[in-house]
DNA sequence: TTGTACGCGTTATCAC
DNA sequence: GTGATAACGCGTACAA
């Protein structure tokens, strides 16, 4: 009957405390480093601690301390990679603490969505939710989070909300340097794909391509910008458009890889050669961006860094400020750009 | 001072048992539907909870209850579009429970990750944990779970543990029927782009392969099986060597979606085109196989199903035996995959 | 520096 | 059918 310890028979405190001869709060002081305590005390509550293997249990914590440590991650995402790479950055950042994750996935379009919230944060009472775009762009979904004393930190492309509950990724200068790439390299007819209106991120992006354009004094009328939803077939109908355009673009910016994707492809029904005839950018770099032919320039997010600012501003309200905020992510150059042939015209 | 209803001021299961004049093991009865109730107490009592908007508090039931409704996924997945609809099939099995789904990315490679997982079991006291391949093929793990009295379902590629702790998919058939197929549209010369040797899901694959081969009397010695290890880069390395063989195949299966379109990659970069000079076929249905041109054909798991059960299978233990055990991949087909032109020799 | 008594919100026991 | 009362494991006044 040896070296069982099953679900039922975890030592307690009381057992530690019995064992070490001393009383539970002073093993109580001992787990929350209370500073004034006898060395010889701590170290022999310590030792017993080793030896049983004790671990507090956290939901008598919780409920002695009347909050719990599990952060809640609220998604609507498209986007699996960006999910994951986010949830690895907050994992990361709460390797050493107490705390756990727990993911929602939330139906933007469902009508009940902020009532699902509510009922989920309500019955969970999280210590606080990390909200991930575009669902995180929902101000009612913020203020539900104030009203409920629920902590929440919000991951957007713009100034969604004040510094201690917001990661911010600078989609707009992202762009702008792309564009500067793009023109560096000789394109002076460039075409975007933009994503839909109610993205801000979508919005962002097209500001940034506009005022790109507009630094570089280039044309960038209607009929050289074509809108999608982020989704595949909806860069490929785009860029049918744009590619029907004269003078032809000799490069898209696409919002985001997905239509990026799509725009290659309707290069390639049309034997529009990328990059000869065609330089592509894409937004996001997901898997896909590196993993199609020619592989994609692209701009990628510092997710895991912004994961882990966010992370740590929800779990350090006090110290929320001192996290960086702004984040600009970087372009990823590939082979789906290059010198337009210079018969473009 | 009406309407707020902050963290602190949450009515408890005493409010309730106050103000509908009963006491609160009454309250406790009609949240956990005691069939021995008054109708009149028990409605008296619902209008109360209706009206104070009461949520019993997880944490303390999770006390007094010596368990709580918490179940972890724990992956240490490249694959993101898998982990993200397998989260999905959990939650939607659990919506209407009171369990939530806490993630565990760990990592399959540290040396401490057994002790890893311990640590989290331990401090989280999970009611139970599901995992994903290929860490549920690590026998050590189950075996930890067992040994901490924590409920655990194994996904996987093979029949890695009883019916009540594994979902499987049937890998082998399912490259057995792809197979079937290539062979229908005329191919006679297919290679193979194995996965490593330390993966079940690769062995079983593999064992497809050759059974389907052996089954139709076509070749397949080793010049036409190359290895990978289920990343782009092997995989375009893989098919370098394959389409150097003489003759050359006219059609590649490759044991993952990754691996296929590094195939491609290969192809291409040979100007031998798919699919008219070769056919492709992945493992996976990841959102690469779908995004890629030509589109690819490939295996899709039933994810979702697959998650479903396995949830339910942990939430339910008794009923395990009942939920479904076995599932079979089907193919995707699309524009990857033609009949082989005829020139292959 | 350490211990006692009690509270956190729920379920379980066992009377009535 | 219903209600006192005691767990569940831990934290915190306050006393010693």
């Amino acid at each position: 009957m040896a070296g069982e310890r099953k679900r039922d028979q975890q030592p307690t405190i009381n057992d530690v405390a019995r064992i070490a001869g001393v009383s539970k709060k002073t093993v109580s002081r001992v787990i929350n480093r209370s500073p004034l305590l006898n060395k010889d005390t701590r170290e022999r509550v310590e030792s017993v601690i080793a030896r049983l293997a004790y671990v507090p249990n956290p939901q008598a914590r919780a409920l002695a301390l009347r909050r719990n440590f599990l952060i809640g991650l609220l998604h609507d995402n498209p986007n699996a990679q960006m999910v994951l790479s986010f949830q690895e950055g907050v994992l990361e950042a709460i390797r050493e603490t107490e705390f756990a994750l727990i993911v929602r996935p939330v139906d933007r379009h469902s009508p009940s969505m902020l009532d699902d919230v509510r009922t989920f944060l309500e019955r969970q009472r999280l210590f606080g939710v990390l909200i991930l775009p575009p669902i995180s762009e929902n101000d009612e979904l913020a203020e539900l989070c104030r009203e409920l004393g629920c902590g929440y930190v919000r991951m957007g492309s713009a100034k969604l909300d004040d510094d201690a509950h917001l990661v911010e990724s600078n989609d707009r200068q992202a762009v702008g340097n792309a564009i500067d790439y793009l023109v560096e390299q000789g394109h002076r007819r460039i075409a975007l794909i933009a994503g839909p209106d109610g993205f801000r991120s979508a919005q962002e992006r097209r500001k940034g391509f506009h005022e790109a354009m507009a630094r570089h004094q280039l044309d960038c009328g209607p009929e050289l910008v074509a809108q999608g939803n982020y989704t595949f077939e909806t860069g490929l109908a785009a860029a049918e458009r744009l590619l029907e355009v004269s003078p032809r673009p000799t490069a898209i910016f696409a919002s985001n890889d997905e239509m990026a994707a799509g725009a290659l492809h309707a290069a390639r029904q049309r034997e529009i050669d990328v990059p000869r005839d065609l330089s592509l950018v894409g937004f996001d770099d997901t898997a896909i961006a590196a993993h199609i032919w020619p592989p994609m320039t692209t701009v990628r997010w510092p997710i895991l860094s912004m994961a882990r600012s966010a992370a740590l501003k929800l779990i350090y309200p006090a110290e929320a400020e001192k996290q960086p905020s702004k984040f600009l992510s970087d372009l990823v150059r590939r082979a789906s750009v290059t010198s337009p042939s210079g018969k473009s015209g």
